[in-house]
Order: C-alpha cells, then sequence, then structure tokens
DNA sequence: ACCTGAACACCGTTCAAGT
DNA sequence: ACCTGAACACCGTTCAAGT
C-alpha cells in the first residue's frame, strides 16, 4: 500500500496511484495527517534496529539520530507532519525508547532525558523541512545570503562584518554532526528542569 | 500594506483584502516565499530594540530569542517560510547581528557563534512551525500520546515506560526556556568546528 | 508600458448517490 | 452497509487581453 513518496504525498495523489476517487483514503485515514502519521510510522521501522550494538553511547546515538534524519529528508512532506504533530506508533515509540535508553546509558536523568528527547528530534525534522524546498532555491537563497554579508554595511552590522564567511562555512553534514555535538554537550551541561 | 497576518497569510488572501484580483501581487513580490520573507522582515523591526541593554549576556540573549520566537508564534505560516529560507532583509540582518554580539560578549569564538547562531534560530522557529496547527488538534495530540504512554508495554518500551509521566510535564514557556538553556550550555561546552 | 483577472493546475474534505 | 467521485472551497502562478 503506502509504499513510494520521495515527491510530494499528497491525498489525491495517492488516491489517483490506487486507481479510485480521492475521498475514498477518508475509510483509511482520518486526516491528511493522520496519513502522513501512518506513512512516517512505517518508515521508522528498519531504524532502531539499524543503530549499532556496541561502542560508545553518543556514538551510537548520533547514529540513530542521523538514521532518523535521513528517513525525514528523503520525504520532506512527512517531515513537515512530524514538526506539527508528536510522532505516534509503535515504530516512532521503539525509537523514542532507544534514545531514552541511550541517554540513560549515558548517564542523563529521566527528567532530563525526557526534555532532551524532544529537543533531539526537533533539530534532526527541523532540517529536513528545511531541505524540503528544491535545491535550487536552497543555493539561490545562499548566494544571495552570501552577497548580503559580504556587502553588509560594518557600521550597522559590526559582528556580522566581522564573523564573516565563517557564516557559510561548511555543509550539511558537517553542521548536523555539530549541531548533535551541542546537543549532546548541552543536555549533559544543563541544570534538570525544575519542572 | 502588509499590516495584518494573524490567520493565514495567502497571496489571495491579500490580494482581496487590497481589493485586487490574485496574481496583482506578483508585481511587487516574485513568489510566496518572498512574500512571507519581506512580511517578516517588517514584523522583526522592532525586535532588535526591545532587548535590554544592561544584565548578564546570556539574560539578554535568552530575551532576544523569546521575542523572535514570540514574533513567529503568531505568524505561524510566516514561521514556515522562515523555517525553509534564511531569513534575509535589513531586521533580520539586525537580529542576527544582536545575537552574534551578544555570543561574542560570552566569549564564544566567532566560528562557534557563526554556527550556532543558525542553531539558535532554528529552536524558536520549529516550535513556533509545531504549534502552528490549530490548539485543538495539539492538546488532542497530547492526549493521545499520553494514553499510549500509559499503555506502553514496559517489555517493548522499558525506557519511555520508566520515564514516563515526565514526557509530558511542563508547559511551552518552561520547555522553551530549559532548551535555550540547553542550547547555550552546548554552545559554551563544544569545541570549535573543524570546517 | 503596466496592471489585471480569467484560466490552469493543483489541493483537502464532504456527502449524496449509487453498488 | 459500504465505497465512491462529483462538488465545494480553497490554493499559487501565468499570461493574454485590456487600460
Amino acid at each position: 500500500m503506502r509504499e513510494e513518496g520521495l515527491g510530494k504525498v499528497t491525498m489525491r495523489r495517492i488516491a489517483t496511484a490506487l486507481d479510485t476517487g480521492p475521498g475514498s483514503l477518508y475509510v483509511y485515514v482520518r486526516d491528511t495527517e493522520d496519513l502522513h502519521a501512518q506513512i512516517l510510522d512505517t518508515l521508522l521501522a528498519p531504524v532502531p534496529a539499524g543503530v549499532p550494538k556496541t561502542g560508545p553511547w553518543r556514538d551510537r546515538l548520533k547514529a540513530l539520530l542521523s538514521d532518523y534524519g535521513r528517513v525525514l529528508h528523503t520525504h520532506p512532506t512527512i517531515a513537515r507532519m512530524a514538526l506539527s504533530t508528536q510522532p505516534s506508533g509503535p515504530n516512532s515509540m521503539a525509537v523514542a525508547d532507544a534514545i531514552l535508553g541511550l541517554l540513560a546509558e549515558g548517564g542523563v536523568s529521566d527528567q532530563v532525558a525526557a526534555w532532551g528527547l524532544d529537543l533531539l528530534l526537533l533539530y534532526p525534522t527541523a532540517i529536513a523541512v528545511e531541505h524540503g524546498s528544491s535545491t535550487s532555491l536552497k543555493a539561490e537563497g545562499m548566494a544571495e545570503l552570501a552577497a548580503q554579508v559580504a556587502v553588509a554595511d560594518p557600521a550597522r552590522y559590526p559582528n556580522v562584518a566581522r564573523v564573516g564567511d565563517a557564516l557559510l562555512s561548511g555543509d550539511g553534514a558537517s553542521r548536523s554532526a555539530w549541531a548533535f555535538d551541542v546537543l549532546l554537550d548541552g543536555i549533559l551541561a544543563v541544570r534538570s528542569p525544575s519542572a
């Protein structure tokens, strides 16, 4: 049934792919949101098993988050949904459980891990949505930003001018790896929420 | 011109509000994306000035990021755009400059600040998009999640079961404040990117 | 020359009407 | 009883035709 979704995943597209009319899907799903949620959960099935069983917890956690990000990255429409709704379903739950387990292994308290989980999942999801818009547009925006930075009036924007090209340095992969390190360092350093 | 946008901000809606046909906006904007970008930049105008001029850099930075988040929070359609495109325009630039300045004040290296800027802006943007879907849906999703956590099979999901209610604890404001602390602690702790 | 809105190609969702 | 697709209410974008 819900096998392919690399392009835009819409009700009508799936309906016509199934040789039926729109509205027929509403027997199986309540909503477009629900449709996306069900697809995401099936896409997530192989993720928890793919994480290495040995090695430092931190490396395993980063591998898990990268895999999660990769899934969303290839399905931007689904990523958009994952951002607005807490993913539910057995496989999403398995991913969450694995993350909590690895954080516990790293000595993170349950309270911090509970809130950290959301933060850790939010990053790859947001990145996937960010890259969702066509790549050409992204490159164009980058070029525009580069031009703006280069031209930035040092009097009005002293810090932008000083930092300069560093703002544009690095590709997606190295930035993601760095971001996971920031998040994990932050989670290890932060004090427990006083909820 | 572009004054109100608390609901859904669409080409057609603005066009009819301006007593003209759709397509007429294309004289002023290239795209829906461009429209949103221009609106965001005007919304951001008062933000940099609103940050307190005295006090610890960290508190001022958190105040700035909160203000940025508040703007996006009241305009979810715009937030969606801000997630997919690097905000451009003079006021976005001023916000970026202020953040870089505060990080420098905190002793963060330019290299780290450059990458940290993106990460710091990503969080409030993603949260704004997340809250974009109608509040009732969010509450429903929460209830569903609560049910799932409560019912979680401790054999299959041992960590979810153990952490339990902590996953659902805290409101948006306290979670956001905590997340900013994680990000800042992480940025202060992380090693410089080896770009 | 410049603005415009009809037209095109899409959406999600509902619900009367068929099987 | 159950599935369906015509119909409704929206979108963004283009471009021929008017001013």
